[in-house]
RNA sequence: GCCAAGGUGGCAGAGUUCGGUUGACGCGGUCGCCUGCAGAGCGACUCUACGCCGGUUCAAAUCCGGCCCUUGGCUCCA
């Protein structure tokens, strides 16, 4: 049961091997200054699967998640659309949002998801070892990192530094020695309209020049931490100078995380991280992911149209480290898997607690077919968590029990094992709710809809299909699929 | 220009690490069974797929060489 992982740090797949049984877990979550779209879902979703899967393999899983709310980019949208006049309150206001969007999703809890903000005292502290250990260097009241001290720059995203000499922003580099050099701390504050104007020529208009955003005082004045530096305080903070599984997005490997290894290694002398694993982006084939697109692009817009499940099923459907192209289409794909899904628990469910479910039939094909899905599923997790033949081996089941329930008497035993990897595998590990049937609303809505379906019934038992398919058709509307069967009329309600 | 990842059937997307099960699974489409109808489900079909050209081999999507193309990063970005 060795499971294997690309790490970009090497660039192949290798086996995963903690030092004992604890997985201390790093994820690069978000930056408050926009709501999330389906590109952050994805990362979250999959280290949220990641964290369950080592869970299940019986690791004791450490997971952090951070929360950057103190970043130039919140301080972009300072005085837009009514944020709010301060930095605080512009993160503030999407911090709720991405914690509602991580609850909508179904993620289970990370032990902590600390914010920059809080984080002060210790990025200082970092800050000052790195100058210590002559890494860093103070200039004009900001501390740059010098990468020419560290030896391995440029080890993760495979760039040599004389490459990267030649680039970086000129306005900066004035005050570094270097041009990778990078700040680790920002002398000063910075207004919306200096970070638009660094951005775009054509930003928006805000009207709050005397905004400013948050400053912090330190050994070298009033400022504020720089780009990079928080994730390094953090992790050292909650889980450890080394860590096993740092993850991030792909775009954030250079600089972001070429930088974190940097500043960390350099303050420790360990090794930062020993998994480096990235998260593949998210496009729309032609156009671009963004929040100007409309449609779905937002966490909480994809969820009001197809549901959790849906958009869980939807950034499973592609392995992690496999770029995943969004359109209705590939939505739409996801939907319908889902569908199949829980239609097929249902199935079984209702089969298995029926008078037809008996304990002396054996149907061979259903349960080597679930034995072997399960196998599949499991050696699919194994292999770098790919999630696509994991759900593959969950439609596998699906394909067994609807066979199976095709003749009258059930196999009581085949079924359970069926209903139970359904509800292990695809509920706790991929974090699919297959029990929807919660709650008191729920329960009203359910008798009114067993009423209109006891009058359809009675229309249909009188030939008068027409008001029969028009009390369906109502139904429909508000979401609820009505199925026919040889037991009476059965209906699913709509997933959110 | 530099770095990285890819090019598989109408779409989407596994498989490539350790060459030789199923043209995975699903979506879409067609037909049949079932059904008052529809849906769901089952069955069958739709496709002699692996960017191009060579090479190694009994055998290559999978290994080697060359070429073409796409995308992303190199500036904040999951």
């Amino acid at each position: 049961m060795t499971i294997r992982v690309s790490n970009t740090l090497t660039g192949e797949q290798e086996a995963f091997e903690p030092e004992d049984d604890s997985v201390l877990l790093y994820v690069c979550g978000l930056t408050t200054s926009d709501p999330a779209h389906l590109g952050h879902a994805r990362l979250w979703v999959h280290a949220d699967v990641i964290d369950r899967w080592l869970s299940h393999r019986g690791y004791d899983v450490r997971h952090v998640e951070n929360v950057t709310d103190v970043n130039e980019k919140i301080v972009a949208r300072v005085g837009a659309d009514d944020l709010g006049e301060t930095e605080q309150a512009v993160a503030q206001t999407y911090t709720e949002r991405t914690i509602e969007d991580m609850r909508a999703l179904n993620l289970k809890r990370a032990e902590v998801y600390p914010r920059v903000s809080e984080h002060i005292p210790e990025i200082i502290e970092l800050i000052e070892t790195l100058i210590e250990r002559g890494y860093a260097y103070e200039s004009n009241g900001s501390v740059y990192f010098d990468t020419t001290r560290f030896e391995s720059y440029g080890a993760l995203s495979n760039q040599s530094i004389e490459e990267l000499q030649a680039q970086g922003p000129e306005d900066e580099r004035a005050e570094k020695r270097h041009p990778t050099d990078f700040a680790l701390w920002k002398a000063g504050g910075v207004t919306p309209e200096e970070v638009e104007s660094h951005r775009h020529e054509d930003a928006h208009d805000a009207e709050t020049a005397a905004q400013t955003s948050c400053t912090w005082e330190s050994p070298w004045g009033e400022g504020r931490p720089g780009w990079h530096i928080e994730c390094s305080a953090m992790s050292m903070a909650h889980l450890d100078e080394t860590i096993d599984i740092h993850m991030g997005g792909q775009d954030l490997v250079f600089p972001h995380h070429e930088n974190e290894i940097a500043q960390s290694e350099a303050a420790t002398g360990e090794q930062f991280a020993r998994y480096w694993l990235h998260v593949r982006l998210l496009d729309t084939g032609e156009e671009k992911m963004s929040s100007s697109l409309g449609n779905f692009s937002t966490v909480q817009e994809a969820i009001e149209s197809v549901g959790t499940n849906s958009v869980r099923t939807f950034l499973l459907s592609t392995a992690y480290n496999s770029r995943q192209t969004f359109s209705d289409a590939t939505l739409h794909e996801a939907t319908e898997r889902w569908d199949r899904l829980e239609r097929s628990y249902n199935r079984a469910v209702g089969a298995l607690d029926s008078a037809d479910a008996i304990a002396t039939v054996t149907d061979e094909r259903l349960r080597t077919a679930v034995a072997d899905a399960i196998a599949e599923f499991e050696a699919a997790m194994d292999d770098d968590f790919n999630t696509r033949e994991a759900l593959t081996a969950l439609l596998d089941i699906a394909t067994a029990v609807n066979r199976h329930t095709e003749d009258s008497e059930y196999d009581y035993t085949g079924l359970k094992a069926a209903v139970d990897a359904f509800e292990r595998l695809g509920g706790d590990v991929l974090g699919l709710a297959f029990d929807t049937d919660t709650g008191g609303t729920v329960t009203v809505a359910t008798e009114a809809i067993e009423l209109v379906l006891e009058l359809r019934e009675e229309e249909r038992a009188n030939g008068n299909y027409e008001r029969a398919d028009a009390l369906r058709d109502s139904l429909t509307e508000f979401g609820v699929e009505v199925e026919d069967t040889d037991d009476g009329p059965e209906y699913r309600l709509p997933d959110a």
